[in-house]
DNA sequence: GAGCTATTTGGCTAAACTGCCAAGCAGATC
DNA sequence: GATCTGCTTGGCAGTTTAGCCAAATAGCTC
């Protein structure tokens, strides 16, 4: 693999763990919605507010969502509003796996 | 977070964690130009055959690829071909954070 | 400044991931 | 059947991640 290539590939891949976990996913499908304070993504969340808050950094941290403090709130926004449209092939994946599935189970129950 | 919602998020996460590694994005990416057997992606990446042979594990169970068998050798293809189209929005990721970056130094440069 | 609220950070443990080596297995060839 | 090649699996050591609690920080409000 080329250094150049390499580089590119590691770029991405950080990208993508980034958004790798329920929780977090979940924080940018509501955050397409617009802007949220970390008091009501943890709420809606429902887990400990440092854990949010941990998630919420590796999303800043991977150029996802930006932070802005306001009072003593802090509210985050998508950075790249395109996030979303992301998971129209996922759900492909998905939706093949339930095929796959369901060719297996037809194929048992003969 | 509701049950349904909360399997659905399980999912999608399942599918990006098992594209977020540099190798198995490379590993996508050479699949894209059609199927390729383990003993070429091997050669190309440069690592143990074993530590190929597992990450290719990893996006089989993860729906993505599809192998078969054929003499001795192992071919892997894409099973959902859009994966890759995907990357547009993570490259916008990129481009923003390398916009950002110079920004930053923009202002420091001043 | 004291006390309050919202958030982040540090520290810890349990679990998961990565990559290598060694061993196992399946198909091809002799 | 013995051997070779191509691939997968098991197992180990080192690293990373997730989630909680406790402590620190920042911005109110009095």
């Amino acid at each position: 693999m080329f250094e150049q290539r390499k580089a590119h590939l590691d770029a991405r891949a950080r990208v993508l763990k980034a958004m790798a976990h329920p929780s977090r996913l979940f924080i940018l499908e509501e955050l397409e919605k617009g802007e949220q304070c970390v008091c009501d993504l943890t709420a809606m969340i429902g887990a400990d507010v440092s854990t949010v808050s941990k998630h919420l950094a590796v999303l800043k941290q991977a150029g996802i969502v930006v932070d802005e403090k306001r009072g003593n709130q802090v509210f985050y926004r998508l950075q790249v509003p395109c996030i979303l449209n992301f998971f129209g092939c996922v759900e492909s994946v998905l939706e093949s796996q339930a095929r796959a599935q369901s060719v297996y189970l037809d194929r048992r129950g003969k």
